[in-house]
RNA sequence: GUCCCCUUCGUCUAGCCCGGCCCAGGACACCGCCCUUUCACGGCGGCGACACCGGUUCAAAUCCGGUAGGGGACGCCA
C-alpha cells in the first residue's frame, strides 16, 4: 500500500480565496487523516501574471488557517529546464510536433468555427507538416489520439469519459519557450509522486488531456477528485461582486480561523447531521467519499453563526490578544494580558459575532462616555435619575463587593431599599456607565470597570443630569 | 454552438450506492412564545424541499429513460 501524497497548487495571480482555501483544506485533511504528505506548489508558469505579493498573500492565508504543508513551497518557474527536457523527449518520439500557426490565424479559425457551430478546436494544420523552417517562431503541440475515448475514475463524480475527437492537440510549449500549465502539472505531479489530485471541478475538462500526457510520458496516472465549485448567492461562480472572497479579508472582518475552516469543511462535505467540528474531529471524520457532487452557495450568515459560536466558546486570553490590536486602531492603548481587557472580553463573548464587533462593543470600558443616549434617558424623570445616581454612589462607596454577582446583589438591595424596580435602576446606570442602552449586565460592567471608575462615571452623570 | 458535470426547504445538507423505518431529518436565516435590568445568549415551537414527465415495482427522494433548468470547459490563463 503506497503512502498518500497530495498537493495544493495555486497560481500566484491573486490572494487566497475561499474556494482555493477549501481545496487546500480537503487536501490537508486527507493527508493528516491518512498520515500522508501535503505538498505546496506554486504554479507560476505564467511569468507575466505571477507576482511575489500573491505568493506571500497565499502563504499568509494558509498560515492563518493553520494549513501547514510538509514539502515546498516548490515553484514551477524553477523547473523550466526540466520541462524542456520532457518536451524534447516527446518531440523526439514523435508524440509532439512544432506548430507554426500564428496567434492571429488561430484566433480567426476559432471564431469561424464558433460561428459555424463547430467545436473551436485546433484544426491540425501543422500536425503532419514535413518542413521545419529554421528559426521560425513556433509552439510545441502534443499529438493527441484522435479516435477512441479517454476516461478516468473520479473519486467524487465517478467515471468520466471524453470522446477523443473532442480533445485537440494542446500547446505544451509557448513560442517564447516556456511550458504551459497542462504540461507542467503532469510533469510535477508525476515527479512529486502525487497519488491523489484533489482540485476544483473547473479542471475536469483538462483531466483527459492530462491523462493522455501521463500515458505518453510513461508516468503512472494518479487518482483524481474534483471538488464542486463555490457559488455566490446568484448561483454563479463566486467572485468579488458577491462580497469578500479573500481569506485574509475574513480575518480582517473579525472572523476566527477555526470558524472559517469549520464553515468551509461543511460546504460540500458532511458527516451526518454534525455542524461543529474541532480540527481533530475533522481530521478523524473527513472522507472524500462524503464530498457532494453539486456546487454550493457561499452563505455568509452561517459563517457568522459559526464565528459567534467560536467566540462564545473561545479562550478569553486568546481572544484578548486578537481584539487588542483592533482596540489600538480605535486609539485605546491596553496590554493584551491586562486583566481589565480579559474581563471585558468575557462580558462580550456571548454578544459579539465578530472580533470587530467585540472591539467596538469594548470601547466604552476604556473610554468614559462623552455623551449619553438622550432618548433613553428621557424615559426617566430628572429627579428620579438624580436619586438613583446618588443612591448608587453612596452604596457603592461603602460596599466591599468585588464580583459581578455581588454587584448584582448590591443593585437589588438598592432597589428594595428605595422601592424601585430593577429596570428603573439598571437602565440609568447602564447609560451613565456606557453611554447607551446596549451593554453587558450591570454587575459585569461594574466589576470590569472597577468600583472607583464606576463611581466617577456615576458622579459625572449626576452632574450632567443635575445641571439640566 | 460543442463537450463535461450537476439538480432534496431561501441557503448548507442527511437520506439515494443496498427501494418500504421518509406524507423526508438536522443546521443557518426568518416568524412566534418563554427566560430577562438593556442588548445578546439560551430554551421551546412554527414556516419551508425530493426540478418535471414517463417507466419498473405491491411500494420510488431512492432504480431506468427522457425533458427542462443551472454550472463548467472549449486560451501561446491556471
Amino acid at each position: 500500500m503506497s503512502e498518500l501524497r497530495v498537493r495544493f497548487a495555486p497560481s500566484p495571480t491573486g490572494y487566497l480565496h475561499v474556494g482555493g482555501a477549501r481545496t487546500a483544506l480537503f487536501n490537508w485533511l486527507l493527508a493528516r487523516k491518512q498520515g500522508g504528505t501535503f505538498i505546496l506548489r506554486i504554479e507560476d508558469t505564467d511569468v507575466e501574471r505571477s507576482t511575489r505579493e500573491s505568493v506571500d498573500a497565499i502563504l499568509q492565508g494558509m498560515e492563518w488557517l493553520g494549513l501547514d504543508w510538509d514539502e515546498g513551497p516548490f515553484y514551477q518557474s524553477d523547473c523550466f529546464p526540466l520541462y524542456k527536457e520532457y518536451v524534447q523527449k516527446l518531440l523526439d518520439s514523435g508524440k509532439a510536433y512544432k506548430c507554426y500557426c500564428s496567434q492571429e490565424e488561430l484566433e480567426a479559425r476559432r471564431e469561424l468555427a464558433m460561428k459555424e457551430g463547430r467545436k473551436p478546436k485546433y484544426d491540425g494544420t501543422c500536425r503532419e507538416r514535413a518542413d521545419q523552417p529554421e528559426g521560425a517562431p513556433h509552439v510545441v503541440r502534443f499529438r493527441a489520439p484522435q479516435s477512441g475515448s479517454t476516461s478516468f475514475d473520479d473519486l467524487i463524480k465517478g467515471t468520466i469519459t471524453f470522446p477523443n475527437e473532442e480533445l485537440d492537440d494542446l500547446i505544451i510549449q509557448r513560442s517564447d519557450g516556456t511550458p504551459t500549465y497542462n504540461f507542467c502539472v503532469v510533469i510535477d505531479d508525476a515527479i512529486m509522486k502525487i497519488t491523489t489530485v484533489i482540485r476544483g471541478d473547473d479542471h475536469v475538462n483538462n483531466t483527459p488531456r492530462q491523462v493522455q500526457l501521463y500515458e505518453a510520458l510513461g508516468f503512472p496516472v494518479p487518482r483524481f477528485a474534483h471538488v464542486p465549485m463555490i457559488l455566490g448567492s446568484d448561483k454563479t461562480r463566486l467572485s468579488k461582486r458577491h462580497g469578500a472572497t479573500s481569506v485574509i479579508a475574513y480575518r480582517d472582518m473579525g472572523f476566527l480561523p477555526e470558524a472559517l475552516i469549520n464553515y468551509l469543511v461543511r460546504l460540500g462535505w458532511s458527516h451526518g447531521d454534525d455542524e461543529i467540528f474541532s480540527r481533530e474531529e475533522m481530521v478523524a471524520k473527513f472522507d472524500i467519499a462524503n464530498v457532494g457532487r453539486s456546487a454550493s452557495v457561499f452563505n455568509p450568515e452561517k459563517l457568522l453563526w459559526l464565528n459567534a459560536h467560536y467566540i462564545k466558546t473561545g479562550d478569553a486570553l486568546r481572544l484578548a490578544k486578537i481584539v487588542q490590536p483592533l482596540l489600538a486602531e480605535r486609539s485605546v492603548t491596553v496590554a493584551d494580558t491586562d486583566p481589565q481587557l480579559v474581563s471585558a472580553v468575557k462580558t462580550l463573548q456571548e454578544r459579539a459575532r465578530t472580533m470587530v464587533e467585540m472591539a467596538d462593543a469594548a470601547l466604552f470600558y476604556f473610554k468614559a462616555p462623552e455623551a449619553y443616549d438622550q432618548s433613553a434617558l428621557a424615559k426617566f424623570d430628572n429627579t428620579h435619575l438624580q436619586a438613583v445616581f446618588q443612591a448608587v454612589s453612596v452604596k457603592l462607596a461603602a460596599s466591599a463587593a468585588a464580583t459581578a454577582a455581588e454587584y448584582d446583589l448590591l443593585f437589588k438591595e438598592i432597589c428594595s431599599e428605595n422601592g424601585w424596580k430593577m429596570p428603573q435602576v439598571g437602565q440609568p446606570v447602564r447609560i451613565a456607565l456606557s453611554g447607551g442602552t446596549q451593554a453587558p449586565g450591570i454587575g459585569e460592567i461594574v466589576m470590569t470597570l472597577g468600583k472607583d471608575e464606576t463611581i466617577r462615571r456615576i458622579q459625572r452623570a449626576l452632574v450632567v443630569v443635575a445641571g439640566e
